[in-house]
DNA sequence: GTATCATTGCGTCATATCGACACAATAATA
DNA sequence: TATTATTGTGTCGATATGACGCAATGATAC
């Protein structure tokens, strides 16, 4: 069983994958990082598979740490995709053929239901890797993705939905913003994320409510015109509000 | 191959199971469907397997189609469990061998991950069937639910959780409560799923503002006080209202 | 038949919150 | 030093929210 290179049905369990959404902030513009495949040249999610010995949060973190460097990265599942149809005689494999030689390609043809996992990494350092199936690993601004391999088009806008939808019960910036950022900084993150503009006061004065947030000591020096304070998440009172959510609602 | 009695090897996909929490409203109380193991007698949740054709959403409806008699049911993934740990050696094989003989039941004991689903059914719909595991399918009110299966008990909780969180954001009742129904058992509906007492003036202006309520003709007789309005639900807005959230957010 | 009483429908009022906007302070540039 | 874009802070009316009062109802007790 052992003798020759470890064979992917060896390696990793049947039928099971995971796609990853990685979200990124940088030039007021939220990106996602993505795969180019080998031969094909279309774009996918980065994902992977799951050993016997590894949850799906394992193996997603793993998944994570090879394509970005990044460890302890907030991860989150957002749904199963299952239908029968959605990778059955997987186009991508005919990469593998090319990359890998032979090694039970088969594996690949098999059925295969992925959990969506969304994370969101601090854009500055992350360090884009591709697999072994892809040839480039790179940052794409939303509007520049266009379809994707599979149905990946349809798990990142499921994605997106998700982070639309949660922003309006939960705290988001964490891990997409720098450590210390400015408040206009962070309005441009929500203003991004929801496609469109909001006052800038009103934004401030929500913000500040929710109280997960410090205000630091020094200010932004070196923009063109009045510098901003600096902030910081408070990161106790933020992990309340993931978990309690933002209203108080009943 | 297809010889003897299919085996589950032969009609299920490997590894990957799923179990379903079924909510129900009945005398004030929220219940959740169970099963009684048939050897062990320990209580679990209903679930099942996914056929190479099924997708999970399908597999998941054809369960509670077996356990409740209903379709069309209102089912939603809340989470994927999948600890390497939470199922191998399942104790419930057990139940297994004296039910079936034998059948390749080393098939229960490989790890299974499991997606649960959430769902709310009309209590007064349902009839609640035993699989060929258990012995008895009954509602248990929450409160009389002690320890369940397995990690039965987690994904119960992470249920709740998921249940209660919901309802910041997103509208609840319909299939919990009989088509028609007033104001006051709305309420108890909220009162019992929050765990708390709400002011009866306040959550009317709030649920009526929703807009998700038709109100109806006639009243509810029989009672032994002043008679309540009837009220239904407003198909159309409810749906609205849980796509895209009850508060405007931003 | 009438009184009782829990329950329901509807309304009030002070307060908090929200959306839209005004104005002064700042920091680089011209 | 004036200009200009940007930021910090405050105001104000409209709206929503939480706490509570009161009259109407309908079965039950007398």
């Amino acid at each position: 069983m052992n003798q020759k290179p470890n064979s992917y049905q060896e390696l990793f369990l049947n039928h099971l994958s995971l796609d990853c959404v990685v979200f990124g902030f940088h030039d007021s513009q939220l990106k996602v990082l993505l795969l180019r495949m080998n031969r094909t040249r279309d774009w996918a999610l980065p994902g992977g598979f799951v050993k016997p010995d590894e949850s799906f949060e394992v193996a997603a973190s793993r998944v994570l740490k090879e394509r970005t460097g990044l460890g302890d990265i907030f991860l989150k599942q957002f749904k199963v995709f299952s239908d029968p149809l959605r990778s059955q005689k997987n186009p991508a494999v005919r990469d593998l053929i090319e990359v890998k030689g032979d090694a039970g390609l088969e594996w690949f043809n098999q059925r295969f239901i992925s959990v969506g996992f969304s994370a969101v990494v601090d854009f500055s350092k992350a360090e884009p890797t591709p697999d072994v199936f892809s040839d480039q690993c790179s940052w794409k601004a939303l509007d520049e993705v266009d379809s994707l391999m599979l149905d990946h088009t349809q798990i990142l806008n499921k994605a997106l939905e998700t982070l639309r939808l949660q922003l309006n019960y939960q705290p988001i910036g964490y891990n997409l913003l720098p450590e210390k950022f400015t408040m206009p900084e962070l309005q441009k993150l929500y203003e991004t994320i929801l496609g469109k503009g909001l006052d800038r006061r009103n934004f401030q004065r929500r913000m500040l409510s929710y109280g997960i947030l410090n205000k630091m000591e020094g200010r932004k020096t070196g923009g063109a015109h009045k510098s901003p304070f600096l902030y910081e998440f408070n990161l106790e009172n933020y992990q309340k509000a993931l978990q309690g959510g933002l209203y108080g609602g009943w």
